[in-house]
DNA sequence: TTTTATGCAAAAGTTTTGCACTGAC
DNA sequence: GTCAGTGCAAAACTTTTGCATAAAA
């Protein structure tokens, strides 16, 4: 997804595009690892030094709703990435080291629907941890 | 694993058996469902009038160090239940209705071994949300 | 010109910390 | 009697909200 498609997706949305969304557009395009709403707003602040902590939450919840982001939850808190445009359902791998993710093109639901046959699931959870190629 | 069972493993490590400590062993013990400090709390106040919050994260804590519970993040923050004992490495499928858990004797990190290559996987998180056969 | 986005200030929610006092051993 | 556990108060941290101003369309 390029920062243009990102911004017509907002402009479509009826969201005005300023200075700071391109931004935040650039950066979440130019970035493979999940970001807290913290790394968003230092990244930004070199930029734009008055950054308030809440216009970056405001934007990051508005391009959540709007599917252009997606939002993890991780100890150390929330975590945003670009929505993955592959068609495909999939997983990812995390790297503990550079914190990018790589696409991970399996799920094991086949596998647990067939196992589990009083439980009906509805939605799960599969994330990865480990050492990508460059940092093992 | 049983109260008594619990309570020995915090003698053990040295901890005090207080009153509080008792019956916070014996809502884990007696509870499959995951919890929140917040519902720990609730539960513990019935009891306990004057129970403070900090000494329910401070007991949390304590007994997720020592291996007794174990954690698990939330969207709407973390989670205790009792540390699975089962020897073997298993998952959980989670009831989105009556919150219960239920083991799941399957991981899929096999076959994701055999798919990643460049990727050395350290730990993995895997978690079925649906409707168990009561709920459903 | 109209309406949305932003910054500021403050609040709400969760989790942590320091300290004096109480209670377990 | 000693040391750990508790309650209280306050702080730290993350995320949200209301409002006046600034900027996009």
């Amino acid at each position: 997804m390029t920062v243009q498609e990102v911004l017509n997706v907002m402009s479509e949305k009826g969201l005005r595009i300023t200075e700071q969304r391109k931004t935040l557009a650039e950066l979440f395009v130019n970035t493979t690892s999940q970001l807290t709403a913290k790394q968003v707003h230092s990244f930004l602040s070199q930029t734009y030094s008055g950054l308030s902590f809440d216009t970056v939450y405001r934007n990051l919840r508005v391009l959540t709703e709007m599917n252009v982001l997606e939002q993890f939850v991780f100890e150390d808190g929330m975590k945003f990435k670009l929505h993955c445009s592959s068609e495909e359902h999939h997983h990812h791998l995390i790297c503990l080291q550079c914190e990018k993710t790589f696409p991970l093109h399996y799920c094991p639901m086949e596998e647990v629907k067939h196992l589990s046959h009083d439980f009906e699931p509805v939605k799960h959870k599969f994330e990865v941890f480990g050492y990508c190629k460059d940092c093992k």
